[in-house]
DNA sequence: TAAGATACCGAACACTTTGTTAAATTTGTA
DNA sequence: TACAAATTTAACAAAGTGTTCGGTATCTTA
């Protein structure tokens, strides 16, 4: 890819970031888009077709990789430092959002959070299928199991909400042991 | 409150609500609330500031009554045929959403599915707090009370998304079911 | 039932935002 | 260097928003 196109997606990102975090998604504009990128109209359309594909095309890559680096946890490629190899992958994600790559919990925590949070759990829900859909199957318990999978998803994206929300006092560890109390008769085997 | 504006203002909400079961919410303009109601642009604007308003005060509507039923359950009043005390207010929530009042189902299954569900949220964790705080404070779990009551809101109207969104096949009684087990360590006395 | 108040209508208006186009310019690449 | 491709700038039509105003219909009450 060029160098300039490039240098102007990137430049779009992170104005388009910027204001997230200030800005309710609705009344930002395109203007203000290209204001704080600092690149001429025709350029923004030349990149996104428009505003909703500009936040596609920046939630793809966020949760992309957020959810592709659990993959990898979960396979046991990338190893954390500090990590043991039992840690859930809940666990893993925690760390990995406390550490903030590319401001994500700006936007997580912004008046945007449930554009956000949306794609944080579709994104998750991949990753649930592939780690809980066959231990649940084994575990019989009197639910779908794509309920239960459902559930896990969800109650994890609602646990990091909440945590955002009262302002991440909380450490990872203690934030998913209060996880996996509440998810034990899911869980457990 | 004059008649012309209760008229005006059930023909918008009426207008409205067929809308949103059809389209987005960012793509219905002003101009087709006015074409659908049959009123003059000047009389909605008399009515409601702004779209934002107008969905606000409807969704204000929807779920104040929703709410509102399952607090009198909660407290005696409003005797549901077929009901027994025993029944746990998640069933009577269910059961009412079942008799699909004002087309509620329609509008939490739209593509607009997420304002609503919101909105339900927002409304069924005051419930949720009235009638759990005591019971999971006495219980002592090993999880912040507030992080706990917030599971129990999200996991129920999460119940009911997930109910929807596969067709809402399952009993009132079933789901009820469904959601009881995963809730058994946070609800169970 | 008559009078005054109030709500509604319809058209016009200024304003904002969107997405497109075209010609000129700058930058990257080979 | 020379060509290709990306960027800039300005202008444009189209669509939508929220307001205003004079005229009409409907409600309320005395």
């Amino acid at each position: 890819m060029d160098r300039r196109q490039r240098k102007t997606r990137e430049a779009i990102f992170d104005a388009f970031t910027r204001l997230l975090a200030h800005r309710a998604y609705h009344q930002i504009t395109v203007q203000d888009i290209i204001d704080g990128a600092d690149v001429g109209r025709a350029t923004f359309y030349a990149h996104f077709e428009t505003k909703d594909y500009l936040l596609k095309a920046l939630c793809e890559e966020l949760f992309g990789h957020v959810i592709d680096t659990a993959m990898g946890a979960l396979h046991g490629h990338y190893h954390c430092p500090g990590a043991t190899a039992e840690d859930s992958v809940f666990l893993h994600l925690l760390r990995h959002l406390q550490e903030n790559d590319r401001n994500i919990l700006a936007l997580l925590s912004s008046q945007n959070n449930e554009i956000f949070i949306r794609y944080f759990k579709e994104n998750l829900a991949k990753l649930v299928e592939i780690r809980f859909a066959e231990p649940i199957r084994a575990k019989s318990l009197d639910v779908p199991s794509d309920y239960a999978l459902n559930h896990i998803a969800a109650s994890f994206v609602e646990t990091v909400s909440w945590w955002i929300r009262r302002g991440m006092k909380e450490s990872p560890e203690e934030l998913n042991g209060y996880f996996e109390t509440v998810m034990k008769t899911v869980l457990d085997q």
